[in-house]
DNA sequence: CGGGGCCTTGAACGTCGTCAAGCGATGTGG
DNA sequence: CCACATCGCTTGACGACGTTCAAGGCCCCG
């Protein structure tokens, strides 16, 4: 049951018990990594997309200057390259954040869901909509908001992500990544990230310490940093 | 032939003249809109795709603190909202920055496409993965480049974009959009567009003035920003 | 025991935002 | 036909937010 956790989180359109065994079946092979290695590479040509069953992935892009972008944070039961099947190669690199298992579904054997059932096509194609729509999001969080919101955003996202699949506790979650991972994917410098932290923490809105999450006020968190979690799409 | 130059600027994978004429004849109507006019609301559900014949549109968030984050400037050729076939609604709007002309395309229509043809399905969902990333390299430029970096990038995109269907003169093109805009689109503000604006110019890089764009030094440009156009899929 | 990540804090600097004012072009109503 | 409002562009002065540079601490691991 690969497919478990991806089915969790993306339910609509609804498949049949017959395209969801044939999506089942479309895995070949598990894979490990370990933390910080690179899983594609940019640019490179790919053959097979694959699926996140443990650890946490990021996509991201380095600038000529030496800084780094991460463009999104993968979680389990996410496809971290499924957009490669109609792409054939991807404009940035992905990389593990922690030691990762995956599963991996040819090309070839997308292409035959697609032929398989429009449905199943459906919900594939959504699922790599719904990572541009955060794509999207993120515009909005390193475009038009504030240090601290933008962290408190992306805490907000995280939580609401984890929890649709069970890796929460109450108000509280593994998040195992570095402040210099946070202040990557936020535009801001590992410095100022660690200082806009500590804000959040000193407001009591919420806490990041060694990779532990805490919320302490949920509705002030959310509020704060303007969360609507419409933009998951997670009906 | 309105699909005309949608398939110019997605050349693969390659059509059948089959499906190419499915295509075409999945087209419902045409519609114009005067500009400024929204197209798309947010969160309303939605029952039909349309393809931008000519103006200019933009997707946008409006912030609560009365910031609009542009999230993408669509030209001819563009779907405009194709990833509201599976999504069924967007989490963001969209509208005419200038008057327009479209053409839309039923869901179901779409549907029927995808269950006739796994090609046609994968160029479909190809052009909104594209899309995608043209809306990750903005999270580079938002989250990792200076001001007039930024302006420089956004300027060689609207002129490869353009190039390719036709709409550049040389190295001149019209952009009829505000300066407003502009610092929407790359999380500025206004004034401070405006003053990146003049140093391009009086770099003697690139000159945007009342919706006309002159590049001056198109290699310099390009060097400047940083562009590699890969992230656009052109082939 | 030494080295290297990662986190933390301080001080100085710089990019970009805010506020303010003036200009020209356009359009509208008296 | 002119008065006046509106919108977009432009520039200056000032201040804030975030970066850079620097240093020290902690912890893990070789």
């Amino acid at each position: 049951m690969v497919t478990r956790q991806f089915l969790q989180t993306h339910r609509t359109p609804v498949l049949s018990d017959d395209d969801a065994a044939a999506l089942e079946a479309a895995a070949a092979r598990t894979i490990d990594y370990p933390a910080k290695r690179v899983i594609v590479r940019e640019n490179v040509p790919l053959t097979q997309c694959t699926l996140l069953l443990s650890g946490f992935v990021e996509r991201f892009k380095d600038t000529p200057e030496g800084r780094r972008q991460i463009l999104a944070i993968h979680i389990p039961g996410d496809f971290v390259d499924l957009h490669s099947y109609p792409l054939k190669h991807l404009e940035h690199s992905v990389a593990a954040l922690t030691p990762v298992t995956g599963v991996t579904f040819p090309h070839p054997e997308v292409r035959k869901l697609t032929e398989r059932s429009a449905t199943l096509t459906e919900l594939l194609w959504r699922s790599t909509l719904i990572d541009a729509a955060i794509n999207r999001e993120w515009i909005v969080s390193v475009g038009a908001r504030g240090a601290a919101v933008r962290l408190a955003h992306l805490l907000c996202e995280m939580f609401v992500r984890l929890e649709r699949i069970g890796m929460t506790r109450g108000y509280e979650f593994d998040f195992p990544v570095t402040q210099i991972d946070l202040a990557d994917a936020t535009g801001l410098t590992a410095v100022h990230a660690n200082r806009m932290l500590r804000q959040l923490r000193e407001q009591g809105l919420v806490e990041f310490r060694q990779g532990l999450v805490r919320i302490f006020d949920w509705p002030a968190l959310k509020d704060f940093a303007g969360f609507d979690p419409r933009y998951l799409f997670m009906d």
